[in-house]
RNA sequence: GCUCCGGUAGUGUAGCUCGGCCAAUCAUUUCGGCCUUUCGAGCCGAGGACUCGGGUUCGAAUCCCGACCGGAGCACCA
């Protein structure tokens, strides 16, 4: 019988009161991006739908390539808690180094782990070949001996590696005999110079997730062949490998590709102002634009785990987050572009407008103008004399002239076009958006709002991210 | 070159394991309408898809084969 499966990722296969143990694994060398953020939300959702444990770990082992930056290491732990997906263990692979090695001294024990000393375009064409390295067929007493020189520094980098034995006549190349430690003479920013031989990925990863006892491996379809790879390790440890699932590749139309070394790269050339620079796609920079929580989550679940390689509009993400904001967010009047009009009230019209706080409440604002007000440069475009237009909240007119604009307060009419205006004594306004600055004023309430996600009434959602003693910055949201 | 994975509306997604209740779900986008004060908010409505070709079957989005298209791995990166 087939049932239409309620909101929410598909279930995962378990056994019977089987405890699942879940986890994110990022290398902290940068802030996290949109494609971390689906780990992490995608890892937490599944271990708060069983009960499970979610744990986070730094796999940092690569102090070169992909160095990880000191300060990563908390802005992930902040982002997990502001995505309510607060880690019940934190575990850092860079200090569990000594453990990796307890391991590979078993597996050399055990004859299939050995030292290699091909240089990597030597092993690649053996490789090729389907043939083995001369070193392959060392003893387990060489091999336990030259180890042991690599680890007290007798080789330089790029002499030594240590490889897994896995089957070299596989049909798959990625499979044949892969690097599990290479010797890496550079200090790491966690631990130093404490090691100078450090593990690969496949390696660290898989020795991890067997001790943390890690059920299932939720994560993304790059790393598909590295669980083909590391069941070669499970098989001679004799372990069970976890259940995984492998989501395909997520491109944001937006923002096109990005990796967070090349982001990183641009920021400490200059090129973005941080990792919030609200051009970026860290959960940072959405953050500080006043994204909510609850909806970056709703729209990664929604998204879902599926293989197919997807390109998403952040336009999703902001129907989902304007759900959240829309009954929270205060309206205010905010006019790019301000064009002065003279207005010409009729008698005993008041210049203060009550205006609605929020169109489903009944709380109102006082603003208060003096004879000239503002209307946005797009509205003036298309006004003409004689036209009829309400200022919303305070009066409708009729335009008397265009250059210099001025107009007189008539009786209210139905069904004229509303815009929305910016009185005498407004503050300066500048809105961040992802394209740029834009200037322009808007009512002196707004300078209350500092921190709050508001909507600029037909501009969009902004959150007020400073407030001096006569200008405003806003960060555009959507 | 070798190997693996995938292909449902503009974009995501459900359905595919166990073929019929699928003239295909939900969301978003787009379009139209409504709202006696938001034409970047809200409400209502409409449109829009099973990559192609064969096969199996009474019956195929669902099973099989092939083609085409997309992506990934073959790093001393993660």
């Amino acid at each position: 019988m087939k049932e239409v499966r309620e909101f929410g990722l598909p279930d995962l296969p378990r056994a019977e009161g089987e405890k699942v143990v879940m986890r994110f694994a990022p290398n902290p060398n940068g802030a996290a991006t949109l494609g971390s953020t689906r780990g992490i939300i995608v890892n937490s959702e599944y271990a708060r739908r069983y009960n499970g444990k979610f744990i986070l770990r730094f796999d940092d082992t690569d102090p070169v390539v992909k160095r990880p930056l000191l300060e990563a290491y908390d802005w992930y732990l902040e982002d997990c808690d502001w995505l309510d997906a607060r880690p019940d263990e934190v575990v850092v692979a860079s200090e569990r180094i000594d453990l990796y090695y307890k391991y590979a001294e078993e597996l050399i024990e055990k004859g299939v782990a050995y030292v290699c000393f091909c240089p990597a375009e030597v092993f690649k064409n053996i490789k090729d070949r389907k043939d083995s390295c001369p070193d392959r067929a060392a003893s387990i007493e060489t091999n336990a001996e030259n180890w042991r020189k690599m680890l007290d520094g007798v080789y330089e980098e790029k002499e030594a590696v240590l490889r897994i034995k896995t089957d070299m006549a596989a049909k798959d190349p990625a499979l044949r005999d892969w690097v599990a430690f290479r010797i890496l003479k550079k200090d790491h920013p966690r631990v130093g110079n404490r090691y100078e031989v450090w593990p690969n990925l496949d390696f660290e990863s898989a020795i991890e997730d067997h001790l943390l006892g890690i059920t299932h491996i939720v994560r993304g379809k790059d790393l598909m062949k590295s669980e083909t790879r590391q069941q070669f390790l499970y098989d001679h440890l004799g372990w069970q490998y976890p259940v995984t699932k492998h989501w395909g590749k997520i491109k944001m139309q937006e923002f096109g590709k990005f990796s967070t070394s090349e982001l990183r790269k641009r920021i400490e050339q200059g090129e973005y102002e941080g990792w919030d620079d609200p051009r970026l796609p860290t959960l940072k920079a959405l953050r500080r634009r006043g994204f909510q929580p609850e909806a970056i989550r709703k729209f990664f679940i929604a998204i879902g785990v599926t293989q197919t390689d997807i390109a998403v509009s952040m336009k999703n993400l902001y129907a989902e987050n304007r759900k959240a904001v829309d009954a929270l967010a205060a309206r205010f009047f905010f006019v790019p572009e301000p064009v002065e009009m003279e207005l010409n009230l009729m008698n005993g019209d008041s210049f203060v407008a009550k205006a609605l706080k929020h169109p489903s409440g009944a709380d109102y604002r006082e603003i208060r103008t003096g004879n000239t007000v503002y209307i946005t440069g797009g509205d003036y475009a298309k006004l003409k004399v004689g036209e009829k237009i309400r200022l919303k909240y305070l009066c409708t007119v009729e335009i008397e002239s265009i250059n210099p604009l001025a107009a007189k307060a008539i009786d209210t009419e139905l069904k004229v076009p509303v815009i929305h205006w910016a009185p005498t004594d407004s503050i300066k306004v500048k809105v961040k958006k992802p394209e740029g600055l834009e200037e322009g004023i808007g009512e002196p309430l707004i300078a209350s709002e500092l921190g709050n996600v508001v909507q600029f009434e037909r501009y969009g959602f902004v959150r007020i991210d400073s407030v001096t003693d006569n200008e405003v910055v806003a960060y555009f949201t959507h």
